[in-house]
DNA sequence: GGTGATGAATTTTTT
DNA sequence: ATTCATCACC
């Protein structure tokens, strides 16, 4: 196969360039040394990645397994792939492809013992996390309202995202939580390595610690790597700065490509100046601007451009297209939360009306609150939707804790797998009995388990107790056995069986039982694409299930951080009011600089679109149950005139709203007098949402039913599953 | 150890 | 409003 990859380049294996425009190519034909490719949005920053990629290995520079390629996602990195394919064929299947994470497993695997650690270590979740922080503080009694785990668990995340080790955390920091942080960090450091776990910032940390400690295992993955490639580098964090830097180390190789106008991750360590700084890192770097946007119209551009000029650390770029004019950015001042859903909704009903297809179309909001008034709007309307992110698949209750019981027979060590799940079915096994199991164990210095078992033997547990412990530590034992004799599908189904978790859900009188139940078959179903129980732990805890493609017909609605990276033809973008976007928060929190971060994100979420983009603000807005009067944000008026069309109410700008301005605007004449929402039945949305009796419908937590009766708003619905409940219409869904 | 009441918090999210 | 967690009590 070295042969093969080593093969002679015709001009012909390298045709693929001469569809770039100059920068593209210049960018992806680039000699060796640093190289830092500034890519705005959409100006074809994927292509280029792949493009050089495709030409290193074209000209014989390196063969695929020399090239290290990094993305932040799971997503990416599979899209890139994938693309290099079809450049290259399958020699892209030997490329180092991955997210940072996936490939720090990779090596900290084969180097774990250095670290000490042993290979099959366990990635903790952020629930096993926040569960370790409050153990941390309870064994230093301190009190946990004052020193919440939450924010333990943050400080630690963030130094982490440093590379700080116990020891490295500098003076200031250290005075966190009353001067109790370090000391924390150190000890919750001390626990995981006991638990052979490592938590997400440890797979880069360590990675990190290796490499400088262990100059062979640094040397052979710098010798084996000789290009490393990265996108998004707006994002990186200081580990994973110096995580590259490491292995770029010596032949200086490294790529770079990224936009720092959407570096929007701020709040989870990532640092601009990362890419800010670049050329001063790597002084000999070229620096290429990509400029030409072949995603928006003229107006779009002009409006994100606007805006994001008043941010002050940036690089600069003045994006271009050549694509026509279209039509200005839609400012759209509404009254409340509800006319703004319904407008969106009417927006939707328009242009569908003008044959565009739902899935053309994005509502992006600052925060997953957010999404339920458009969920709600939307249902009523009968627009199909989909929410983007939310509560994914493997975190949800009843997946992580059949996750636990397999985690469990992989690792018997797995302490916090075993808290988890030992009481769930419920054993009763409470917190004194389990408080005396880690006494045990503690003392004995023995797992968990091994601990149960001993004091099973020894007869320490009373009653009920006593048999419904050694019915699990044998159940235990018998499908550690049979782990290696079935496949991992197999034996989740018999270990959710056996040990009474699917009992219990069934036995459960409440209404989302049902959905639990069917999650955990689509488990066992998905575990048998894996052929062995470690492979899908592994899975599970570096992949995020991807969502659906777009290829049903339904508008996406999602934040603007999961809209990243997306482009639609059409974007809706709601909530425009000062406190929400920019997010007070985010305000109060970092000031200058979380605000320049939130602008980032109107820009990120203004350039989404591909021909329209709305923008849309109201005047009052329920939060936490509380009317408030809300000013637009300042990011419209930073919206260049010239590119903006004004709708709904008049003299939005500057002027914070008062009641007098509103009502006196000629094109407001459907406004709804109060901040009351308007009610379902009322509008001439309803009536194609109106009811029938003996209709099927769906509810987001009933399920599917039967139509009983219907009154005005409301019908009564006998559920499959769940019983009888008088439901407001804009609840639930017709099927059909 | 389970149940009901009271009180506090409440972005963004991948890995 | 709603959720979540802890506390008090059975």
């Amino acid at each position: 196969m070295t042969q093969q990859n080593l093969a002679h380049t015709t001009p012909a294996q390298l045709s693929f360039l001469d569809t770039l425009n100059p920068a593209q190519r210049q960018a992806a034909t680039a000699g060796d040394g640093a190289l830092l490719i500034l890519a705005g949005a959409g100006t074809g920053k994927t292509r280029v990645l792949t493009a050089r990629l495709a030409f290193l290995i074209g000209t014989g520079k390196a063969r695929a397994h020399e090239i290290l390629s990094v993305t932040f996602t799971n997503k990416a990195a599979k899209e890139m792939r994938e693309r290099v394919s079809h450049l290259i064929g399958g020699v892209a299947e030997n490329l180092w492809m991955g997210t940072f994470h996936s490939i720090s497993v990779r090596i900290l695997r084969r180097y774990a013992e250095r670290i000490g650690l042993q290979s099959n270590f366990t990635i903790l979740d952020t629930d096993d996390q926040l569960r370790l922080c409050k153990q941390l503080l309870q064994a230093e009694n301190l009190d946990e309202k004052k020193y919440p785990p939450r924010v333990l668990a943050g400080i630690i995340s963030r130094w982490k995202d440093k590379a700080w080790l116990p020891s490295q955390v500098p003076a200031i920091e250290s005075a966190q939580m009353d001067g109790y942080a370090p000391k924390l960090y150190k000890a919750y450091q001390a626990r995981l390595q006991t638990l052979n776990a490592v938590d997400f910032g440890d797979l880069l940390l360590h990675t990190v610690t290796l490499f400088l400690n262990h100059a062979d295992a640094l040397q052979h993955y710098q010798q084996q790597f000789r290009y490393v490639l990265v996108d998004e580098y707006q994002d990186t964090n200081v580990a994973q700065y110096l995580w590259l830097r490491l292995l770029a180390q010596g032949h200086g190789n490294l790529c770079c490509v990224g936009d720092d106008d959407q570096s929007i991750y701020g709040w989870r360590g990532a640092e601009v100046e990362n890419i800010l700084r670049f050329s001063t890192d790597f002084p000999t770097a070229v620096t290429i601007r990509l400029e030409q946007n072949y995603r928006s119209t003229p107006h779009i551009l002009g409006a994100a451009s606007g805006l994001i000029s008043y941010n002050e650390g940036r690089l600069g770029k003045t994006l271009w297209t050549e694509t026509d004019t279209g039509e200005p950015v839609h400012v759209v001042s509404c009254w409340d939360g509800a006319d703004e859903a319904r407008r969106v909704g009417e927006e939707i009903e328009q242009l569908q009306r003008k044959q565009h297809t739902l899935k053309d179309m994005a509502i992006l909001v600052r925060a997953g609150y957010q999404t339920r008034e458009f969920e709600e709007r939307l249902l009523t309307i009968g627009v199909p939707y989909r929410v983007i992110g939310g509560l994914r698949f493997y975190e949800r209750q009843e997946i992580k804790d059949a996750l636990a019981y397999l985690r469990l027979i992989y690792q018997p060590r797995d302490a916090l797998a075993f808290e988890r799940i030992i009481n769930v079915p419920k054993r009763g096994v409470g917190t004194a009995a389990l408080q005396s199991i880690y006494q045990f164990a503690n003392f004995q210095e023995i797992s968990l388990v091994e601990a149960a078992a001993l004091m099973v033997d020894k007869g320490e547990f009373r009653g009920a107790v006593k048999s419904t412990m050694r019915v699990f530590l044998e159940g235990l034992q018998r499908w550690r056995k049979q782990a290696t004799e079935l496949s991992p599908s197999e034996l989740a189904g018999i270990v959710l069986d056996e040990s009474g978790y699917t009992r219990m859900w069934k036995e459960d009188k409440s209404p989302d039982a049902a959905g639990r139940l069917e999650n955990l078959k689509e488990l066992v179903a998905a575990l048998e694409q894996f052929d062995t129980l470690g492979g899908f732990l592994e899975h599970v805890s570096l992949v995020t299930d991807t969502a659906n493609t777009d290829t049903d017909e339904m508008v996406s609605i999602m934040t603007l951080h999961s809209a990243k990276g997306l482009e639609f033809p059409t974007v809706f973008l709601p909530g425009w009011e000062e406190g929400v976007f920019p997010s007070k928060r985010s305000l109060d929190e970092k000031g200058t600089d979380g605000l320049e971060e939130e602008r980032r994100l109107a820009y990120v979420g203004i350039t989404r679109a591909r021909e329209r983009a709305y923008i849309f603000h109201v005047n009052n807005r329920r939060i936490y149950n509380q009317w408030q009067s809300m000013s637009p944000s300042r990011f419209i008026n930073e919206l260049p005139a010239e590119h903006v069309a004004q709708e709904g109410l008049a003299g939005v700008q500057q002027r914070r709203f008062d009641g007098s301005s509103w009502g006196n605007s000629a094109s407001d004449t459907r406004r709804v007098a109060s901040p009351k929402p308007q009610l379902a039945w009322q509008d001439e949305g309803f009536k194609k949402s109106a009811f029938e009796k003996g209709e099927r419908v769906y509810h987001a937590s009933f399920g599917y039913g039967d139509v009983l009766d219907c009154q005005r708003d409301r019908v009564r619905v006998a559920f499959d599953e769940g019983g009888e409940h008088i439901i407001m219409v804009s609840f639930i869904k017709k099927v059909a």
